[in-house]
DNA sequence: TTATTAGTGGGAAAATATACCCACATATAT
DNA sequence: ATATATGTGGGTATATTTTCCCACTAATAA
């Protein structure tokens, strides 16, 4: 069974995901939360997997990196539990 | 200024593609109910614009629709205010 | 040493989503 | 009329995010 497992490595996957795309704009933590309306220790957060973001955050993210929001979300992502 | 605008239409652009691909897949909201975490009037209330959802629920909706997340949020959509 | 920048994580109040149930209107069919 | 299925929306307690500030460490530079 993979209970909250998923939800975790999807947080977690997200999160790597949104740190390749922040420092591939050479931007820090603090430079982005400038860009957006979240605080620089809360990205932190969010890219360590840590936090459960509303679509309001993830549109945050997106306007202060200048992408569309469903890039946030592409990466690799198994739905079941699978070899 | 757009202030809360943005958001707004966001949520409502994101109800009407989660309704796209509900409906293509000819399921009623109890129907995708049952194959998700999420009530079904709570889905209807999505579809309206009217719910800021977190990733988790995000994945929830994929997971019961068999789709891969990024594809709730593949529609146009303009980052800035724009003619 | 001193200053600056970066990443990390704790903490707390306020705002909000979640999870759940219920009721109602409509449509279809028996 | 009765039963079934669909969409809609109200309401509530609980759980969680959000928002914000602060402090610490490490690295770099003057």
């Amino acid at each position: 069974m993979s209970n909250g497992t998923d939800k975790n490595s999807f947080k977690i996957l997200f999160g790597k995901n949104l740190k390749r795309i922040r420092e591939s704009k050479n931007l820090s933590f603090r430079q982005l939360a400038t860009r957006c309306n979240i605080d620089y220790s809360d990205i932190s957060k969010i890219e360590k997997g840590k936090r459960n973001i509303q679509l309001s955050s993830l549109l945050e993210l997106s306007k202060g990196l200048g992408i569309h929001p469903k890039e946030l979300l592409d990466f690799d992502f198994e739905l079941d539990e699978k070899g």
